[in-house]
RNA sequence: GGGCGGGUAGCUCAGUUGGGAGAGCAUCGGCCUUACAAGCCGAGGGUCACAGGUUCAAGCCCUGUUCCGCCUACCA
């Protein structure tokens, strides 16, 4: 919002200074200890041929089947039944599991079984690890190709047999059933298992199945040698950080979110075998089998000293050198004057899928690196989604493009309504009938502006000191609430409250009210000195308007600052305003408002007689206002010729409370009643019906009202000031009522 | 399995120390009023998912139930 771009500055993580900065990252945190070699097993996509890190896995519920496998016993007698939802995997199992407390293992008179198809004994071995409650019990350990199993091999000193290969076909350790496709292999298994009877059951499984996030293949956990990061201490700071508040997540929520998975952050695979990407500047020495990270390729091998040194061909995992953008593009491991200036910046602003690839990345680098957080605040936006709540993706086909929304409703339109639609914590589901409605709001302000244009010839330096109208002042009023209200709500990354408070004014007090309202003075009808008055006014008030819808809509506000009388250079670089730009008349004017409120309040009494009366707005009325009150009189006697316009009458006056006027419609406002005369055309029928209307709607609300007031615990423990507006509340209720019942007698008299 | 968010007007959603239920769109009625018919004026419409509790007072706080969405996890 509002961000002015420097674009040369653009930065791509392969360039030259941050290739440097992410060898240096690699050397020190190798020689720290937090970088490791290893062979694990991790996760494999086939197709792309790399491994992943445990994030790039994504999981998704598919229907599979559970296989029920028994494995004899050596004499070849009944045996144990395992179940597995991949039972080509078998052809790699080099051990049976089952809980040391489960008792139908207890005194089964052998420790191992024959591995049907591959015909050899594996051992049965006891590990905490299996639920005796999960199927038979019993549980087949492929060491090579499941994660779990891995683990439980390695306390049990198993072997591991790598059955699948790193294309996904099986290797020559299956035996007959080498060459073929996994998934091919698990239906010839299975067909063999059944002919040679070692196949109990097939039952229907619905589980959790890794797929690459790239190109969606089925991921294989696969025994591999790979580079990992040592996260666990990196994290534990980064996770300090968010808890004392050094980096702020908003909205809060966010934080359990983060806070969860960096405490169960497992080490990081960071090594790709892909062909692009920063090359991990390590060096095995054939001699000595030695390995050597260093910024600058070694000219010999520094521990025994030969020059037979090949660098690892592994790339590093992207969001390696992701992670330390937030420095590396300000020239780290330099120390600038940028990172001086920059660094820690104040905010990042993503989407919360970006939270554990990036945000938390940058997060560890940032405080190991550079000593102190990457950013004060993480701000963690919407995410747009279809308009059936669904993540928009590719092979949906789901997806709405943004610039077909921009060709139908234009840049701003769409700007807006994303603005709009941005209430913490909540996802967007993308309308275009939204985006049209706020389509129609440029649109409107166009209008506004043109039609304010047409009577602003000059800019005004200085708002006039005399000759303000009542509008003027509470327009100006309205201004000053609407600039700290946007200040505010932006500070506190609330955009849809400002969007809203924009939309608001704009609508619905400048357009629907200040502009109606001052066209008789900009029309030349109230004199020379109140046109030039309230010219300075409006020129103001648009030009602050359009400067704090910039952000929201910059492509109209840019072109109507450029028509503006009076402007400058770029509506961009427009000082925004706030207390220090404003111009002094811009301020709070309680009583201003207040004015313009009754004064509203009447129009709209005359107007909703009309509509409800079905007046013709072209027929003039003649009306009156009573009041007891002197200074409301005064007001309103001060402010007649604006009630006579908008409210569409011929003639109006102000009285003391008397006589009733004859053939009248009424309403009633705070401390004023309201006739407007409807001789030879009023329907009495209706005017009671209306008044009838009216005067239920009163006496449900008195009701309730006074049901707090009868209440002695209301009046002994409500804040006291509460209390007061419910009993002011009352009264001007009752008042209301009671004169709209006088009303409706008067009119059943003269009925009758 | 764990965690998070949501259920408010016909639709999409706001509603931040608990004290007057709101907006846009849609609907109904009336208007070409000299910026705007992409507009103007007016109207109708809600046991705030359900059940309890705290409180003088609950859409908002607490407990439980239910439905939906998302994230996350090593149950074969």
């Amino acid at each position: 919002m509002g961000a002015s771009c420097d674009w040369s500055r653009e930065r791509f993580t392969m360039d030259e200074g941050l290739s440097e900065a992410v060898r240096k990252v690699f050397v020190q945190l190798y020689e720290e200890g937090l970088i490791y070699r290893g062979s694990y097993i991790i996760n494999w996509c086939p197709r792309c041929h790399t491994a992943l890190a445990d994030l790039e896995v994504e999981h998704e519920e598919l229907d599979g089947n559970l296989y029920h496998i028994r494995y004899p016993f050596p004499d070849g007698s009944g045996g144990i039944v395992v179940a597995t939802t991949r039972p080509e995997t078998m052809l790699g199992d080099t051990a049976v599991a089952v809980n040391p407390d489960d008792e139908r293992y207890q005194n089964i008179g052998t420790d191992q079984v024959l591995l049907p198809l591959v015909n050899k004994f594996i051992p049965i071995i006891k590990d905490k690890y299996v639920d005796a409650a999960f199927g038979t019990g019993a549980l087949k350990v492929t060491p090579a190709h499941d994660p779990n199993d891995f683990e439980i091999a390695e306390r049990h000193n198993l072997p591991s047999v790598k059955v699948i290969g790193n294309d996904g076909k099986m290797t020559s350790e299956a035996g007959e059933f080498e060459g073929l496709d996994r998934f091919e292999c698990r239906k010839a298994v299975v067909a063999a298992l059944k002919k040679e009877g070692f196949l109990e059951k097939i039952d229907p499984y619905r589980h959790s199945v890794g797929h690459c996030y790239r190109c969606k293949t089925i991921v294989e956990p696969n025994l591999s040698r790979q580079w990992f990061v040592k996260v666990k201490p990196l994290a534990e700071k980064a996770i300090v950080a968010v808890k004392n508040g050094k980096t702020r997540i908003i909205p809060e929520m966010w934080n359990n979110t983060y806070f969860d998975w960096m405490n169960n952050i497992k080490d990081w695979c960071i090594s790709r075998q892909i062909w692009w990407g920063h090359q991990i500047p390590a060096w095995t020495c054939t001699a000595c089998q030695t390995v050597t990270a260093a910024m600058e390729t070694p000219e010999k091998c520094p521990h025994c000293g030969e020059n037979e040194l090949v660098q690892e061909t592994d790339v590093l995992d992207t969001w390696f050198s992701s992670a330390l953008w937030p420095f590396s593009t300000m020239g780290w491991p330099d120390d600038t004057k940028l990172l001086n200036l920059f660094y820690p910046t104040s905010v990042l602003v993503t989407g919360f899928d970006i939270l554990f690839f990036w945000v938390a990345r940058m997060m560890m680098m940032g405080i190991h690196f550079m000593g102190n957080v990457p950013f004060r605040d993480v701000y963690v936006h919407a995410l747009v989604r279809d308009e059936e709540g669904k993540k928009m993706s590719k092979s949906k086909g789901n997806v709405i493009d943004p610039l077909n929304i921009i060709e139908k409703y234009g840049t701003d339109a769409f700007r807006f309504t994303l603005a709009a639609f941005a209430a913490q914590g909540r996802d967007i589901k993308m309308s275009e009938k939204r985006v049209e409605g706020y389509r129609h709001f440029v649109n409107k302000l166009w209008n506004a502006a043109r039609f304010s244009l047409m009577h602003l010839d000059e800019g005004y330096a200085k708002i006039a000191s005399d000759n303000l109208s009542l509008p003027d002042r509470w327009i100006l009023s309205r201004l000053k609430r609407l600039t700290d209200n946007v200040s505010e709500t932006l500070d506190s990354y609330r955009f849809n409250d400002t969007a809203a408070a924009l939309y608001k004014f704009v609508w619905h007090e400048f357009c629907d009210w200040y502009l109606e309202a001052v066209k008789p003075i900009l029309y030349g009808k109230k004199g020379e000195e109140s046109r030039k008055a309230t010219q300075s006014v409006l020129w103001h008030v648009l030009r602050n308007t359009i400067i704090l819808l910039h952000p929201f809509m910059p492509f109209v506000t840019e072109e109507i600052w450029h028509k503006m009388p009076g402007t400058e250079g770029s509506i961009m670089v427009a000082a925004f305003p706030s207390d220090d730009f404003c111009d002094p008349k811009i301020v709070l004017d309680p009583k201003a408002e207040s004015e313009m409120e009754l004064i509203m309040e009447i129009i709209t009494g005359f107007r909703n007689i009309r509509g409800e009366m079905n007046i013709a707005p072209s027929l003039a009325l003649a009306a009156s206002v009573q009041s007891q009150d002197e200074k409301t009189r005064a007001t309103i006697q001060q402010n007649s010729d604006l009630i006579t316009t908008l409210a569409g009458l011929k003639a109006f006056s102000v009285e003391q409370p008397g006589e009733r006027p004859k053939a009248v419609a009424t309403a009633v406002i705070n401390g004023a009643t309201i006739f407007a005369s409807l001789e030879g055309i009023i329907d009495f029928t209706k005017e009671t019906e209306r008044l009838d209307r009216e005067i239920k709607k009163l006496t449900s609300e008195i009701s309730g009202v006074l049901k707090k007031l009868n209440n002695d615990d209301f009046l002994n423990k409500a804040p006291e000031e509460v209390v007061l507006k419910v009993r002011e509340k009352y009264e001007s209720l009752v008042e209301k009522q009671q004169k709209l019942e006088l009303n409706l007698e008067k009119i059943k008299e003269i009925e009758a």
